[in-house]
DNA sequence: ATCGGTCTGTAACAGTGTGCAAGTAACACT
DNA sequence: AGTGTTACTTGCACACTGTTACAGACCGAT
């Protein structure tokens, strides 16, 4: 037989101290899991290999194997257990425009505050997953503006897009980029013939929280 | 002594056949790169391994890292030849509205032209590297249409940050994520309390070219 | 003919995800 | 109490990654 892929629970253990003699490790799927978070959180979404979360479990790796079945899953599992999480946030202010407005930054927001495992998603291919939760508040504060269908769904593709860029500049780990190749960096050596003005604010970290804002409420206005 | 780095070139040999006895294999640090850029456009950044680049070379893998120094110097040297490389695109328009637009979609066409290194890049965190030339032109036309300093630099940040999403969207390998994690199956199987025709629209692949239109003119709009 | 810088190859280290076969412990049933 | 089945755990191995220490081979200059 292979794995057990869906929750087995065939026999009720207590989780907490080894069970039996001794020999059963008592560890179930939901731990790997929960260990997985704990060790993204922690020291980032590199910081997960199957070997390290093995070790971390004072376990064999294949053990981790035979309850989640690989990394992908062992990932999917991740982000599917964080999105249920996410704390549903209460949307502010009255006007649909706000709301739109609250329900996008709340994306962002949530994103930046767990952004081990939203770099993990992103790695993945699975932010789909990890932002789905949120996406469907921002799609019922659209409809409640007025949109629906296509109408609703390019708005809201056009706001994922832009939240998806911000979230990449915002995430990307600078400390692991040598120094040159940042953006300012890059700028700052440049003999661009442009203003000395522009050259240096184009060198300047920018405050994305505030440019974020100030692009997402084009980005939505521009559909209302 | 350690590796050249800095492009050597104190023997003038032809590059093109073996020059001395047969022993050198008569490889230049640019014929390295060159492989490279070439072994990426065809099978994807991620088929950039040194194994493979040294196999595809004829040559020990060690000789490459004599020439290029590590696998992240081979990337930023890649993403460094191909920014150079980037055909100046002329920028159509007479109105600066028109003209920021035409500025702003050099970079997304010329990314999706050559898809693979931008992921590469995108990987590497060297994008700024790679865009820079065409933020030059883009700030160009900004400051042409009134924009200078902190304004400048605003407008060019915002659009920066749209373009990326738009791109990590666009760019993303659907083909490497399992058909339940993408955004359309995401949504296919969503049972919100929402529009039937706002689900399907959602579980629709989006025209991200028009949606990119769209939603980048809106952006430009607001700084304007 | 020897010296030294320029290159190239062999072998190895440490790390990754993953598959296979074997083993042990716990339980169910006779 | 003994036996068989299932649930789990392990060690080993494979194929891959980037990187390096070391040992040479080649070549031009002295």
């Amino acid at each position: 037989m292979a794995q057990p892929a869906k929750r087995a629970e065939t026999a009720k253990r207590v989780k907490g101290a080894t069970p039996g003699t001794g020999r059963r490790a008592g560890l179930d799927r939901a731990d790997m899991v929960a260990k997985a978070i704990e060790l993204v959180e922690a020291e980032g979404p590199d910081a997960l290999s199957m070997r390290r979360l093995a070790t971390e479990l004072n376990v064999a790796t294949t053990t981790i194997y035979w309850h989640v079945g690989s990394r992908d899953e062992l990932v999917t599992e991740i982000i599917r257990h964080q999105s249920e999480r996410l704390a549903a946030r209460p949307i502010k202010g009255k006007k649909p425009r706000d709301r739109i407005m609250s329900a996008a930054t709340h994306i962002w927001e949530s994103s930046i505050e767990h952004r081990a495992i939203t770099s993990l998603a992103h790695q993945a291919g699975s932010s789909s997953l990890l932002q789905y939760p949120f996406e469907v508040v921002l799609a019922t504060e659209l409809e409640a503006a007025g949109l629906v269908g296509p109408e609703a769904a390019l708005a809201l593709q056009s706001i994922r897009a832009t939240v998806t860029g911000f979230l990449v500049l915002a995430l990307r780990d600078e400390s692991s980029i040598p120094r040159d190749r940042r953006t300012t960096a890059v700028w700052a050596a440049s003999e661009a013939e442009l203003d000395r003005s522009t050259l240096d604010a184009l060198a300047t970290e920018p405050d994305l929280n505030k440019l974020f804002e100030i692009t997402l409420q084009a980005v939505i206005d521009n559909h209302l």
